[in-house]
DNA sequence: TGCTCTTCTGCAAACGTTTGCGGCTGCTTA
DNA sequence: TAAGCAGCCGCAAACGTTTGCAGAAGAGCA
């Protein structure tokens, strides 16, 4: 989603765009990957030094409410990212060594269905994260690691 | 498992069992379903007054390494139940009204297969919780209090 | 039983995250 | 452009959880 975009969808939403909230957006934007809370708060403080990290906390949640930002869980820390609506994807994320790897939603499709129909449970397949082992780590044994 | 077993299987891995994790073991054990940490700590402490919160966290993540208990995220709190070898399962665990569901392990198999054969990557299914919306929060509208 | 070694415990401080509060500011209307 | 209001921000304190430390206590052996 082009940056312009989701200031648009944030306007429409009501939402006040405040000098700290851009500063959080581009942040996570320019980061790249999944940003940790503390990398967010390090790159808006270069810019802004008084920003405070509840407000980095408050605009990370308000923006994954607004569906701008999701939230992937590595380790026991929060990580964010941009929201792509045009390739949506869940994580795996491996224990051992921390990296996240995305994932297709399709393998998750069936999962989803089988839920729906036989529990009518509606899970929430639209930010899922699966831990485990990932495929180095499983050869050069970094499991040791691990929890 | 029996409570003779588990005492067995932790003593068999050098594990002292001192009264404090006895009482903990106790009150995850009598407490029936996925037990929050506090309600743990209560139950202890009802005992032993003089036990601490760290002792409680210390002991849950050590039966959770032993095998012993089952760590269940509900909402973001921690909660544990006592393994049950006979009958693994995993969790479904509804976002609006907190209700915690048991999944039988078959629904998981081909995802997890797929992980392995597609991408070499060993999710850790053991403890497996997926979030979402069960019937009766849909049906009701309890979902207005989710995040 | 008593000694020794190892591990566990309670305490207190720290962690990452959330929340209440009072003052400040972006946005809307005129 | 100026005024008013809703809602945001920084601060500080609190939350649930984890960790370092020094003293206490379980387990094995004499």
């Amino acid at each position: 989603m082009a940056q312009r975009d989701i200031l648009n969808q944030l306007r429409g939403k009501g939402v006040r765009l405040t000098p700290q909230r851009l500063l959080i957006l581009n942040a996570v934007s320019d980061g790249g990957g999944h940003m940790g809370v503390d990398e967010v708060f390090r790159r808006a403080k270069e810019s802004y030094p008084y920003i405070d990290i509840a407000t980095v906390y408050r605009t990370l949640h308000l923006f994954r409410r607004m569906g701008v930002v999701t939230e992937v869980a590595i380790g026991d820390r929060l990580h964010f990212e941009i929201t792509d609506p045009e390739a949506p994807h869940h994580h795996m994320v491996c224990r051992p060594c921390g990296g996240a790897y995305d994932l297709a939603p399709d393998y998750l499709d069936e999962f989803r269905n089988t839920l729906s129909v036989e529990f009518d449970f509606e899970p929430d397949l639209d930010n899922f994260t699966v831990t485990g082992v990932c495929s180095n780590c499983k050869k050069y044994g970094a499991d040791a690691l691990g929890a």
